[in-house]
DNA sequence: GTAGCAAAAAATGAATTCAAATAACCTTCA
DNA sequence: TGAAGGTTATTTGAATTCATTTTTTGCTAC
């Protein structure tokens, strides 16, 4: 019944279709590819990656156990449009994660981990004297990546992933409304965090990253709000 | 073809098959009632929720994105067996989710609400002094979920039930293995606990569980090992 | 012209069907 | 007796089919 080619090649298949199309499926959602509470027709969908409704209809509940997108009985999918609550709650939930990834980061990172996470620190502080947003914006991104991978912690490693997932619109539409005052307190903070880290300070580091993710969900509430 | 009754009524649906036997699967795996690393034939579950493979292959996708269980393509599903280094880093996790747990309910909970934990507080005491352990147990579960109620915060909740979820089995070996010593130190913690949601101490409560669970964590590697 | 209802069209939920891969079994030969 | 190979049976992956629900469309009545 079909004969378009699948837009990716067969060599490089994950086993199943289901765990092909499941990471496409995700990327196409949290890209903004579709507006928020935005309608997902299964039948656009299938067409889209080439396959059957089944192993779309695994892939679609599995995004849905993920919080990303709503499934309503006989009525599809949508994309989960959050609320003023649910985001503070999904930032509370975020600044958690970066404490303790602060933590363990603390007790576990190599040398060269931290040494990583410094020349970064470095570099987005050249982007912010400049004022240039979207490279601060990207190294800010690859420094808590690294905090992430140096806190080796896998379950914790997903569990965030998830979160930014499901953060990533409204967080770079904060980013952009992110004003100068807030934008140097960032910085300011990030330098605390880099010091915490040199000392190995385990519970510094984690206050810090918590309150630091607490300031940035104040303005990015103040920031959705004034919409 | 199905002629046989569901074991669940009809008049309490959850909308559609696939949301009815979620939860039931997942306390059947959960329950333990799968030995580690056992095989689950789709055929013998489908006879035990009356359901065809469609919805039930759905289900255990979502369970497997949940870490409960492993899809081997083409070889089935089976429950997730953990390493001594997985069940680490989920107690790690877990803890960081305790903290924080600690943290919104010093800045959240209702005078009720600390009530409520001071009072199931007291009856664990109780407990502890008569030597009960599954009492023990079951109020110090309770203080936990009062806790996390009292954070306020649902994708925390969910995020800490899933994990709980997976750590049941192995949290309630860790349980019966407990020896008197590391049991009259958790009580300590848990008074010192109180005693900072009294003082609303958002940060030492969230230090307090955070060590709280990692001796927890270390008691069950320990009595893990000695298998 | 609009509100309300009816019928048709479309989309979803789930069972069945078909194909491919794995596992079990049986035969054969050393 | 035991191992190797091939054949059958079972199990999984995915498409198709069928039934049910929702949504849209169009008609009628007021």
């Amino acid at each position: 019944m079909n004969d378009e080619q699948t837009l990716v090649p067969p060599t490089e298949r994950g086993g199943t279709l289901h765990n092909e199309i499941l990471p496409q499926l995700r990327a196409f959602v949290v890209e903004g590819n579709v507006p928020d509470g935005g309608r997902i027709p299964e039948r656009e969908l299938c067409e889209m990656l080439g396959v059957s409704r089944t192993p779309l209809r695994e892939a679609l509940k599995v995004l849905a156990s993920e919080g990303l997108i709503e499934l309503l009985p006989n009525r599809g999918a949508r994309v989960k449009a959050l609320s003023a609550v649910e985001i503070a709650e999904l930032f509370d939930l975020m600044a958690g994660l970066e404490a303790l990834a602060g933590r363990l980061a603390c007790e576990k990172m190599t040398a060269e981990q931290f040494d990583r996470i410094e020349e970064l620190h470095r570099s987005m502080y050249l982007h912010y004297l400049r004022g240039d947003r979207p490279g601060y914006f990207s190294d800010n991104q690859e420094i808590h990546s690294a905090l992430f991978a140096a806190a080796d912690n896998q379950p914790l490693f997903e569990t965030a992933r998830s979160l930014q997932d499901r953060l990533r619109r409204v967080r770079y539409a904060a980013n952009l409304g992110e004003n100068g005052e807030r934008w140097k307190e960032a910085v300011r903070e990030h330098e605390l965090l880099l010091d915490a880290l040199r000392r190995r300070a385990s519970g510094d580091a984690a206050e810090i990253l918590f309150n630091h993710l607490r300031r940035t969900k104040a303005a990015v509430i103040a920031y959705d709000s004034g919409n």
